[in-house]
DNA sequence: ATGGTTGGAATCCAA
């Protein structure tokens, strides 16, 4: 039987700046198809090379001066999905999407990074939270008239949306990533026909964190984190999920991303 | 209530 097929999505801030830690990341854990976010580099600019030399030949990115950027990375060939929307008409780079064709079978690849939405959380007074919000409505609307299957979907979606994805619940509520219009809005797109894969093996009522802002001076010791990335896969996943694990040690890399890879496996049955 | 840090580009913006 082959082994399980292994992905990893990270909002990596900066591809260029930290080659070395997907090195040490793609070394240790050998992921056949990894999602970056934030690779903030440029397509003429981007590192292919160096990034097969580290096994990934197949690749898929769409990145741009500055800001945002997403990519996919495949050990297997892959072929980017054609006719994807221009999510509000932004030419912003936050969507990329393949079939990847693994040994285990081929998956389609969706790799997000939702805008972050700025700090004040009034769509009518802040246009950043006003994009975020019609950005997942978006998306949400395009899958939800598309019937998907072997589909995951990852990425930075800059919504912690369960109550114990933050470090407080009360706290939080009326900050950026975990108000009601988001949380809710991100409960639609779930429910257009995914499941929540790390949820599936940690429960609910457990504290899950991928990300820890910068500005704490002992991110371990106030561990005010919360959960912005995320896994999701169509329930005829769910029989293949077979691990997933939150790269908790690579916030204390050299150097870091303010946010942690995550890891699944996917066996098949 | 405020400020705290980082990356990329440009002397500030986005996160």
């Amino acid at each position: 039987m082959p082994e399980a097929m292994r992905l990893v999505t990270w909002n990596i801030n900066s591809l260029r700046l930290r080659l070395p830690l997907l090195e040490k990341l793609t070394t240790h854990l050998l992921p056949d198809v990894v999602c970056l976010q934030e690779t903030k580099v440029p397509d003429p600019l981007f590192p292919a090379e160096a990034l097969r030399e580290l096994g990934y030949e197949h690749l898929h990115y769409r990145g741009m001066k500055g800001y945002n950027g997403v990519a996919i990375l495949s050990r297997h060939p892959l072929e980017p999905l054609p006719d994807m929307p221009d999510w509000c008409d932004k030419e912003d780079c936050r969507h990329v999407a393949a079939m990847v064709h693994t040994p285990q079978g081929s998956v389609e690849v969706h790799d997000f990074y939702i805008p972050a939405g700025g700090d004040e959380p009034d769509p009518d007074i802040n246009p950043k939270f006003a994009h975020k919000l019609a950005f997942v409505d978006e998306i949400t609307d395009w899958f939800s008239a598309r019937s998907s299957a072997r589909t995951v979907l990852v990425g930075d979606l800059n919504i912690a949306p369960l109550e114990h994805d933050v470090w407080s619940h009360k706290q939080l509520l009326k900050i950026v990533s975990h108000t009601p219009p988001e949380t809710q809005r991100l409960g639609r797109l779930l429910d257009t026909g995914f499941v929540d894969a790390m949820r599936h093996f940690v429960p609910p009522e457990e504290k899950l964190y991928t990300w820890w802002s910068y500005r704490n001076r002992d991110w371990q010791k106030s561990d005010r984190g919360r959960r912005l990335d995320h896994i999701w896969v169509t329930p005829d996943l769910v029989p293949e999920l077979s691990g997933m694990m939150v790269i908790r040690e690579a916030r204390d890399w050299a150097s870091p991303s303010d946010h942690v890879p995550v890891m699944l496996d996917l066996s098949p049955p």
